[in-house]
DNA sequence: GCATAAATGCAACAGTATTGCATTTATGAA
DNA sequence: TTCATAAATGCAATACTGTTGCATTTATGC
């Protein structure tokens, strides 16, 4: 897995103690993230806006992509794929866990094509999926 | 159309005038409604939370159902299919436009089948685009 | 090392949503 | 129609989510 440190360097971002930091806590969890969740680790080393703007920082730099989770509360989770500044390509699923809270990115299913009516113009596509997921239905 | 007093009733909730003209309201508009837009128009006869409380009330019933908007805030729209409060079937779409900011139910366009990784159980699907509505295409 | 632009911390604030409790009201039965 | 009761409402307080402005600190390239 790639470095925290290389990471900020390939999309032009400084390396920050904050930044690295937070780059790291989604490099050791597959699960998205809400700001909530990062504030509770790192909230008394940085600012809570600050994670707030660093959030958003790295979304425009193409290296998370948000998720208007079920819980209301927007999270964020690694881009797989070439995104940049300019456009984001995170074409697959998401899915929200009812029992355990946690949101995945189902990078291996992609979002079907739609055919919408005449007249609407359709710029971005969001697909989620709301149940069990694998841990909790294993742990059964 | 149906009025509001008897859907009220087919429901099993009380009519009372707050819910009659809160009802009225999404009778009346083709959109999707946040809380906000009900209170800009009703909030100078009923308390904000009377107005959680009813949308929370209606949702529980199957009479609306709720949609997480792009804008953030949670809208609602009613319900076309025979819901209960057991169980919702709104397996439609649903349209952001990021230029007027309405929400729609695209009844028609229905949610593709999918097939999810083994371990995970579905129980519901949320599919929704974002672009220029049709109203604002034509306003071109 | 230094100048500069970017990032951070802090304070204040706005919007969204929930909870508890007292009061009022719709409803069905007498 | 009256009445008892459970449901709905209004009000106050509070929590959560997110944003903005400005002064201070820090990473970066020269």
């Amino acid at each position: 897995m790639k470095q925290a440190k290389e990471l900020l360097g390939e999309y032009g971002l400084r390396k920050t103690k904050c930044r690295l930091d937070i780059l790291d806590l989604f490099l050791s969890h597959q699960q998205a993230l809400a700001h909530a969740d990062i504030e509770q680790v790192l909230g008394d080393r940085y600012d809570r806006v600050t994670i707030y703007r660093t959030l958003y920082s790295f979304k425009e730099q193409g290296l998370l992509h948000s998720i208007n989770d079920i819980s209301g509360a927007v999270k964020f989770a690694l881009c797989q794929e070439a995104c940049s500044q300019h456009q984001h390509y995170d074409n697959h699923i998401h899915f929200s866990c009812t029992q355990c809270g946690q949101t995945f990115c189902l990078n291996e299913v992609h979002i079907p094509a739609m055919t919408l009516p005449a007249g609407y113009s359709v710029h971005n596509l969001h697909f989620s999926a709301e149940g069990i997921c694998k841990a909790c239905n294993a742990r059964e």
